[in-house]
DNA sequence: TCGCTCATGGTAACCGGTTACAGGGGGGTG
DNA sequence: CACCCCCCTGTAACCGGTTACCATGAGCGA
């Protein structure tokens, strides 16, 4: 592999000279750059990245720490941030913290020297713990995580009133039973939106305990909470999923048992994920805009590269927008009745 | 940021003995060792892994190189990888072409120094151009691009025999006319999956010149195929898609003009992406295991990466299965008639 | 008690670029 | 014709960690 030294002695100028016609910094003569190009062609040189941020102090790299690869959910806010990254010549680094608390530090510190900068989503982990693994030299900001308390910029997805807003929409179509089927325990963001479904269920409906399943967000969790419902121990007339992946697993097993959506029972999800447009019948949700999620993280942590500082005061918080689908459709239904049912 | 020096200053020690205790190189007496990570602990370092690779020559991280983010086939992929490299403590940076000839070559130079082995997905450039971009002293893997005149290891899928077994599952259940919606044109992928339906068409249904509609992978192309089936000109009673987002496209066009899947027309796909099993009616499609494409691609490189030699004898070919569901279902269509359809 | 071996720790060079500073040559001007 | 200045180029130090090689001292046998 040719390094600077080798392309210098081929094009018979110095490293210095070599760097500088490289990078273009202008006191080089059209000649010697010329020569120095020449020698590159030939050589097929390519600076290590390595060494090369090691002087500059940057590495153009920016890391990605996210709780999970799987699902449509990850894939699109990866998808928002590169589109932004690639804007800019940056690199993405991923990190993946596989769920447990103890891998978010391990991929935190093995950060440090990779990147100029950090997107974490860490979203089952307290502020407090979070704040002792995070460098304070290194810009960061958080997805889906708001950390007022840190100071710390963060794109958030207002999920308390996303959830107010659907269990709002569902008592609107007549729904008087509706149950919620929660996320993860320790899920902030699930946390946020069973007390969106709470606080809607109290102040419109007058219900002060209504029906939570338990559930962690995978479509398995969706399908159990249905095989619940099925044995008709409580009544329910309508289902809100607290992410778009259970609401679909419910919706399959309401299918298998008979139960027919939404002639029979509402269903509704939060995230509006791709497949949400695909099931049938379509999928009512709340519309996150997951990739905004990650281009505007990443809009915002190039700001801090250039020398901003932002803090928590910064952050930007998007609104879900309540989409209605099939699955809310009770009108199309009712005309409709049992037969084709798109 | 704490670096080297300081440790081993805060330690009372050489920079040698304070890297060989961190390092665990064994000539450390213990008490020497334990005051060395106690003042890792007090100044919170973390080597700094630009220099580090810089001496070791090795990064821990390979580069991954996809066409585009776009969609479940790239996630599954990164997932794959991403499991079996966590295990290895690998990291992965990621890297996109765009689609762009160009921004490939700029994607893999990019990647010196940074990485010490490449996964590249390159569906859409001839040997050739791959051959002059590749660094032919950093290990590579290719995914799903069977490259056996580079001498470059290979995870490929068998396009060609996956999409000759398609058509003749659809020539068995009965279709006469299958209709093809191809993949991009310079895509290889697609060019193999086309030439199997082409020979599947001329050898078991003895028609030479099988209809065959413009497509780019998109779920888009499917639905513009379906415009086109939809205007009656010629006869139709299947459709096999080069791959599941633009079956399902098809699929739901299909629906918008009035014709019934299955029951008027038979559907196929290729790949299995998990949406597949959510549309309806379910899609028939060829079972790629997208997941182990990367797995087992990442494997391989890390065989290069402990010293192994492999070439393209050591590739490796998925044959993809297949999976028959609604689109296909001839016989439970007939029965449930246009009532139900799960 | 002396000399040898071996374990342990220190010094300094090196990985491959970047860049501060010094030096040298050419052109313009008094 | 001499001097000055500016611009280009080169030398060398440095980024932070690794490691070859050397020095030192302890431990052991004779």
């Amino acid at each position: 592999m040719a390094t600077l030294r080798d392309v210098a002695r081929e094009a018979g100028v110095s490293v210095a000279t070599a760097s500088r016609a490289i990078n273009g910094l202008g006191n080089v003569t059209a000649p010697t750059r010329a020569a120095v190009m020449a020698a590159v062609k030939k050589l097929n040189f390519v600076p290590h990245s390595g060494a090369r941020s090691l002087t500059r102090r940057k590495t153009d790299t920016v890391g990605v720490i996210l709780p999970d690869l799987f699902g449509e959910f990850f894939s699109e806010i990866i998808r928002g941030i590169d589109l932004v990254a690639h804007e800019s010549g940056m690199h993405l680094l991923l990190g993946n913290m596989h769920g447990s608390a103890h891998e978010t530090a391990a991929a935190i510190a093995s950060m440090r020297g990779r990147v100029d900068g950090l997107l974490v989503m860490p979203p089952e982990l307290k502020p407090e713990t979070l704040a002792g693994h995070l460098d304070p030299a290194l810009p960061t900001v958080l997805l889906n995580y708001e950390a007022s308390s840190l100071d710390i910029p963060y794109v958030a997805v207002d999920n308390y009133r996303g959830a107010y807003a659907m269990t709002e929409a569902l008592l609107a179509q007549g729904a008087r039973h509706v149950v919620h089927i929660a996320g993860p325990k320790h899920n902030r963001d699930a946390r946020d939106r069973q007390r969106g479904f709470v606080d809607a269920m109290a102040r419109i409906a007058g219900e002060r305990s209504p029906v939570i399943l338990p559930g962690d967000f995978s479509e398995e969790a969706g399908m159990e909470a249905a095989r619940l419902l099925a044995q008709g121990q409580m009544p329910v007339d309508a289902v809100f999923a607290a992410n778009d992946l259970m609401a679909v697993g419910c919706i399959m097993q309401l299918g298998e048992t008979g139960k027919k959506v939404p002639a029979d029972i509402l269903v509704a999800g939060f995230d509006d994920i791709p497949l949400a447009r695909h099931v049938s019948p379509t999928l009512t949700t709340m519309q996150v805009h997951i990739d905004q999620l990650g281009s505007t993280g990443m809009m915002m942590l190039l700001r801090m590269l250039r020398g901003e500082t932002l803090g928590a005061s910064s952050s930007t918080v998007l609104t879900p927008a309540l989409i209605t689908r099939g699955t809310t459709a009770r009108l199309a239904s009712a005309l409709a009745g049992s037969a084709v049912q798109p």
